[in-house]
RNA sequence: GCUCUCAUCGUCUAGCGGCCUAGGACAUCACCUUCUCAAGGUGGGGACAGGGGUUCGAAUCCCCUUGAGAGCACCA
């Protein structure tokens, strides 16, 4: 059985784009199988913990259709998937791993770690811990009788190779000497990710553990705890980390990170999964444009590659474009109906936004270039005199407007192109100048059809506005 | 600095020893279409980091150099 999970820690504002990658890719991966998808919240540190993360993040999951099978909220077979609600766990085998000999308990004092890493770095050496408690073997009982605070550390084996086998990499193989004596449960009881992780993994029966790739380098103390507790080895994967423009990691100093941003912003959900899936991956007919059912049928964890794309915002937005235009109507409407109202906090009238899509679902890259285009068919536009000011035939328009007895987009711009032809102007500037009247911009849908659409009266209105301005 | 992972157009990538005078997509430029803006169509420029091998033959395999990224916390 295939069970993939993703690990956020609910430390930021929402889901990264980057996890919202990962997601895709776990997800994605447990689908293919026909496995489960488990979303597990790594709440260990609760000096960076910020309040409603965690649902932000189950929220944002939600919103991108990547429905976890188990999660906090709802649970599963393995509940909790909150590892604060498990610390009497990671500390029962903490224990058990100093009994065994695989780890040892340190009373080093947060401030004598600090002055050693200094005078490290200033020897230009690598700061790791020294040891110092290694060999003491402190007894538990004995630092608890006498409230003396503690640490477990893991006890790093000397001069052994560690294989790691990554699924996309192979063997990458690491010697025990580069690797630090880590902690393992800290002294507030909390363990630290590299226990948490390993035991839960274990305990939900991960199969496979797909995660960025700046987790590689400390995969080898994950496997020397599996090799310490006798477990198996999960297959592990790790996946492309996403560059800023320059190549950097993703950050969101240089590029918009929250997952939910792109969905404020107009992104379609699709869009933005299509996108992240050709990062590092591409489809074997070189498709650029599929959904997520054909996704998790042709892709293969395999193709991944181990290169970190830039993230490209304007390629996202063209994809956003392609997709919106391959959205029928009536679930564009809705779309657009929703997005107004949920992040603009505007309830357009659906008969009148219905009536419009086929006018700018072309024009569209993202759900917020809706009101760019068709703002005037809501409001009233403010319309820039300076732009019509050597319009004197504004009259003229108004008169033949007037005349039309069936309103359509037909016979209007008949009428318009014969008054243009007529009075001797230009039609291109004609049309501006109408365009302007109408719209108050100098873009705009199609304008005979956006006539239609408005109706004859407030055309009208709108002409003669500008006449008396 | 040390460890690990990588290296094809500006960007995302195809390529897994001959099909490559390296293909596609975004972006860019030109033209066509056109009442604006788009969309669409046609075409152009644009890459195998460098150097050694291996081989009849290398973008593809090996080595070195250079470059890039990640990790090196009582953070995840």
């Amino acid at each position: 059985m295939v069970r993939t999970r993703i690990a956020p820690s609910p430390t930021g504002k929402d889901l990264h784009i980057g996890n919202l990658y990962t997601a895709l890719i776990n997800w994605a991966f447990a689908k293919k199988n026909k496995g489960k998808f488990i979303v597990r919240i790594e709440d260990t540190d609760r000096q960076r913990l910020v309040l409603g993360a965690e649902q932000q993040i189950l929220k944002t999951l939600k919103d991108f259709g990547l429905e976890p099978d188990e999660d906090p909220e709802k649970g599963g077979p393995f509940s909790p998937y909150r590892q604060s609600e498990r610390l009497n766990l990671y500390q029962k085998y903490a224990h058990q791993l100093v009994e065994k000999g695989f780890a040892y308990y340190c009373t080093c004092s947060k401030e004598r770690l600090e002055k050693l890493r200094k005078e490290q770095q200033e020897k230009k050496q690598i700061p790791r811990y020294d040891g110092h408690c290694r060999n003491l073997n402190l007894s538990r009982v004995d630092l608890e009788k006498k409230k003396i605070p503690y640490v477990v550390r893991l006890k790093v084996p000397k001069d052994k190779k560690i294989t790691v086998y990554d699924l996309i990499r192979g063997e990458i193989v690491f010697n025990s000497n580069d690797i630090d004596d880590q902690i393992l449960l800290k002294s507030d009881g909390f363990p630290t990710y590299h226990l948490a992780v390993v035991i839960d993994d274990h305990l939900m029966q991960i199969s496979h553990v797909i995660r960025a790739e700046e987790w590689l380098s400390s995969t080898p103390k994950h496997v020397l705890l599996y090799q310490a507790f006798n477990w198996p080895l999960p297959v592990f994967c790790h996946l492309p980390i996403l560059r800023n423009p320059d190549r950097s990691k993703l950050s969101k100093r240089k590029n918009p990170v929250w997952a939910s941003w792109y969905l404020k912003e107009g992104f379609l959900p699709e869009a933005v999964l299509n996108y992240l899936a050709l990062m590092g991956w591409s489809h074997p007919k070189q498709k650029e444009i599929f959904d997520l059912k054909e996704f998790i049928n042709v892709f293969d964890l395999k193709d991944i590659q181990v290169v970190g794309p830039a993230f490209d915002p304007v390629k996202l937005e063209w994809l956003n474009g392609e997709w919106i235009r391959k959205t029928e109507d009536s679930k564009l409407k809705e779309k657009i109906l929703k997005y107004y109202k949920n992040y603009q906090n505007k309830k357009l009238d659906p008969k009148l936004v219905e009536k419009i899509i086929p006018l700018v679902k072309e024009r569209m890259k993202k759900l917020s270039d809706f009101w760019f285009y068709c703002q005037f068919f809501f409001e009233e536009p403010k319309v820039d005199a300076n732009l019509i000011k050597n319009a004197p035939y504004l009259k003229d328009i108004y008169r033949s407007l007037s005349t039309i007895k069936d309103w359509t987009t037909q016979n209007i711009g008949q009428s318009m192109q014969e008054l243009a032809k007529k009075l001797g102007i230009k039609t291109g500037d004609f049309f501006m100048t109408l365009r302007i009247a109408i719209c108050g911009k100098k873009i705009s849908p199609p304008l005979n059809e956006s006539m239609e659409i408005l109706g004859k009266e407030k055309c009208l209105e709108r002409v003669k506005r500008i006449m008396k301005d």
